[in-house]
RNA sequence: GGUGAUGUAGCUCAGACGGUUAGAGCGGUGGAUUCAUAACCCACAGGUCGGCGGUUCGAUUCCGCCCAUCACCA
């Protein structure tokens, strides 16, 4: 029986652009998505953008525009990164809706009616020049702790100590600079700590609702106490107002998980469909979140003890998922490796990451890395070396001798085939959100295809009389497995599907419960070559574009506002890179041998332009090295005198002869080559440490 | 500091409810092949399964401690 499933991703906040840590969500839930859909389910997946807060307002008064400006800005960016990565939401909407806050005002007065909403009042930093209360990220000063300057107001990213605002020494605003004063309001508050949220939570954060892992963690905080929520901030504020308490406003991330039920409001009414259906209590379909592992508490704790107060359903399943790296490290700018979605796009195609980041995901909350070199040597054998292969090999003897009419099939040879279909295990590796598992599968198919053709030598039947049949059939069944490998793929690569559908001359794919060969008749089209292989260099250039040189620190004016939001961590980079990093070790250290050499002969080198031939003494052995300091160096001067080598660089054959070694020089733009001298009383052949 | 996760071949990762020779893909080496955008096929090499102890007839797999990395401490 079709499944009714409403599933989400969590709303990127309109305050930047979409990145390649962002993408493992919403690739990892288009791929779930469509995977329901292709076994028939009717799955349904919403999203926003999250637009409210002190970070959209300043930014969009930056800009000198309004924030509604601002955030349809952003929205036609984060929906053109999106359409450009294939994922593809049934409904992309916005917090800043009367939908959404058509639920928000309705969650908010049940929780008030059932008496889990309390005002009291707190003392705040406000700035006085602004006349706004300051958030904690909107506050710096020294850090209390080891005194470094500029430190934002809830944790110092010099020493890494966590503190409130008010223990700051000399804070100041980080919006107008003005030194902000202490100021009391009423806030409102939903009553985690009440016993009704606690005892509800214990039973409801257990596994399969949320991984293992989660619930371990969500115990431990659930152990260590709630405490209240304060979920209203006072105007000026980008938000909605709180009915009844006049210059009051939903905290963001009050509205924010209520951005799925305005987005799937939204769509209800453009589909038809029956928004109480989903989310009445009682609802009997099924209702999945995507999450990143930062943001498990809002969706994990605070969501359910709203919803199941304020009389809607609670999720049937909230999945985690872990951070993204590059090159086993945090996204860094100086690295080049903090890479936009849209830089991403210019550059390479977008079902190559979705390839290899499914290789990587297995539906824990474990971090996954994604290795530009690993990257592209996967993707390469995979997807064009392996799979596309296939049908490479076949279709150019389908249509050039049978006019693209297929044969009979080699039952043989599918029986692996219809084995892995009906074991289920590739179904089921999607299912739990195990990419990794499913493509391994996949894989291991193709191999199989492969070896099938090089067992059957289809090329030779083609030079041989009476072997047409053969040739047919193994060619056939050769594209029977790689319609297989396709049908599987699908999830993963969408646009490459409908390529291959189109050259099979085949209806979309979907993934039934019943398996067929292609049958004998059928005709297929042209082939046309698939998918290209990653270039390394263009990973490169793409990674230089992005490098940003380092620069010092940002002017006050400039302070970004990153935000303790839906993507916090997701956008999180290193603080402070060093320009010295990569650092190595003393190991990578000593695997050079520099030693002391003596300069026995020097000459030119006829035809050289920079080069000069050296013979140098290391004490014992006399070795020849081309070093290019003829600009600086006259031969006749450097005999005699001491230098430095590399002893044991490979040798190089060059044009000139074999050079054994290089000498070393220093020089930049203000000069050189100059030649590195020892101190006196150094000998030739002393190693250098 | 506390808590949790991770640490398996050069790289990216599987796996083992404790039990004969620990796996895959990539990379490397050698061979074969030419249908396929040098792709594919076969073979080989490579790991004291982070370290040290303990339990056990037997541990890489369980336990403890340590080290490293990452995350959380709302």
């Amino acid at each position: 029986m079709p499944r009714k499933i409403l599933v989400t991703s969590a709303l990127p906040y309109a305050n930047g652009a979409i990145h390649l840590g962002h993408l493992v969500e919403y690739i990892q839930t288009d791929i779930w998505v469509r995977f329901q859909k292709m076994r028939g389910h009717h799955c349904v997946y919403c999203c926003a953008d999250d637009t409210h807060g002190t970070p959209i307002m300043l930014r969009a008064e930056k800009e000198g525009v309004t924030p509604e400006q601002l955030i349809a800005r952003v929205w036609q960016e984060h929906k053109r990164d999106f359409d450009g990565f294939h994922v593809e939401f049934d409904n992309y909407y916005s917090t800043h809706t009367p939908e959404t806050r058509q639920y928000a005002d309705r969650i908010y007065s049940h929780l008030r009616e059932a008496g889990l909403i309390e005002i009291r009042s707190i003392e705040q930093y406000y700035d006085p020049v602004k006349e706004m209360f300051l958030p904690d990220r909107f506050i710096k000063g020294e850090c209390p702790k080891c005194h470094a300057r500029d430190q934002y107001g809830d944790n110092c990213e010099a020493c890494g100590a966590a503190y409130q605002p008010t223990d700051l020494i000399d804070p100041y605003s980080a919006v107008s600079g003005a030194k902000p004063v202490r100021k009391s309001s009423d806030h409102h508050f939903f009553k985690l700590s009440d016993p009704r949220c606690a005892d509800f939570l214990k039973a409801w954060i257990l596994p399969p609702r949320v991984q293992a892992e989660a619930a371990n963690k969500l115990n431990e905080w659930l152990q260590s106490g709630l405490s209240d929520w304060d979920i209203s901030r006072d105007a000026p504020y980008f938000g909605f107002e709180i009915p009844g308490a006049p210059g009051k406003y939903y905290y963001v991330w009050l509205d924010a998980p209520i951005g799925y039920m305005g987005s799937f409001q939204n769509y209800c009414d453009r589909a038809g469909l029956d928004f109480d259906e989903y989310w009445k209590p009682d609802s009997e379909a099924e209702l999945y979140h995507f999450i990143g592992k930062d943001i498990l508490y809002f969706h994990a704790l605070f969501w359910p003890a709203e919803l199941s107060h304020a009389g809607f359903r609670t999720p049937t399943g909230v999945f985690c998922h872990g951070f993204l790296t590059v090159n086993g490290t945090k996204m860094s700018k100086s690295r080049g490796t903090f890479i936009t979605a849209e830089s991403y796009l210019k550059h390479l195609n977008p079902e190559w990451l979705r390839y290899y980041y499914s290789a990587k995901l297995n539906g824990s909350m474990e971090d996954i890395d994604l290795n530009l070199e690993d990257f592209a040597a996967r993707v390469n054998s995979d997807l064009v070396g392996k799979y596309v292969n296939i049908a490479s090999r076949c279709a150019g003897f389908i249509n050039k001798r049978y006019a693209g009419r297929l044969g009979e099939i080699d039952i043989a040879a599918t029986a692996p085939f219809v084995a892995a279909f009906e074991s289920g295990e590739i179904a089921r590796g999607y299912e739990e959100r195990d990419y990794g598992r499913s493509l391994r599968e996949i894989m291991r198919l193709a191999d199989l295809a492969n070896q099938y053709i090089a067992e059957k030598k289809p090329w030779e039947m083609a030079k041989q009389e009476g072997r047409e049949a053969e040739l047919l059939e193994v060619c056939s069944t050769a594209l029977t497995q790689f319609r297989d490998l396709t049908l599987y793929l699908k999830p993963v690569l969408p646009k490459l599907a409908e390529q291959v559908e189109a050259f099979l001359n085949l209806p979309a794919l979907t993934w039934g419960p019943t398996w067929a060969p292609l049958p004998a008749g059928h005709c297929i089209q042209e082939y046309q070559h698939l998918m290209t292989r990653i270039d390394p260099k263009v990973i490169e250039a793409m990674v230089a574009e992005n490098r940003q040189s380092l620069e010092p620190t940002v002017a006050l004016a400039d302070a970004p506002a990153p935000v303790r939001h839906a993507e916090h961590q997701q956008s999180q980079v290193e603080a402070t890179p060093s320009p010295w990093e990569p650092f190595i070790g003393i190991d990578d250290f000593t695997k050079v041998d520099l030693r002391i050499v003596r300069i026995a002969a020097a000459a030119h080198v006829e035809g050289a332009d920079k080069l000069l031939k050296l013979t140098l003494d290391l004490g014992g052995e006399t070795r020849t090295v081309f070093a290019g300091i003829k600009s600086a160096y006259a031969p006749e001067t450097l005999v005699g005198r001491l230098t430095v080598m590399v002893a044991n660089l490979a040798p190089r054959k060059m044009k000139f002869g074999v050079s054994e070694g290089m000498v070393l020089a220093a020089s930049d733009e203000r000069g050189g080559p100059f030649l590195l001298a020892p101190d006196s009383g150094a000998q030739p052949g002393m190693r250098i440490k």
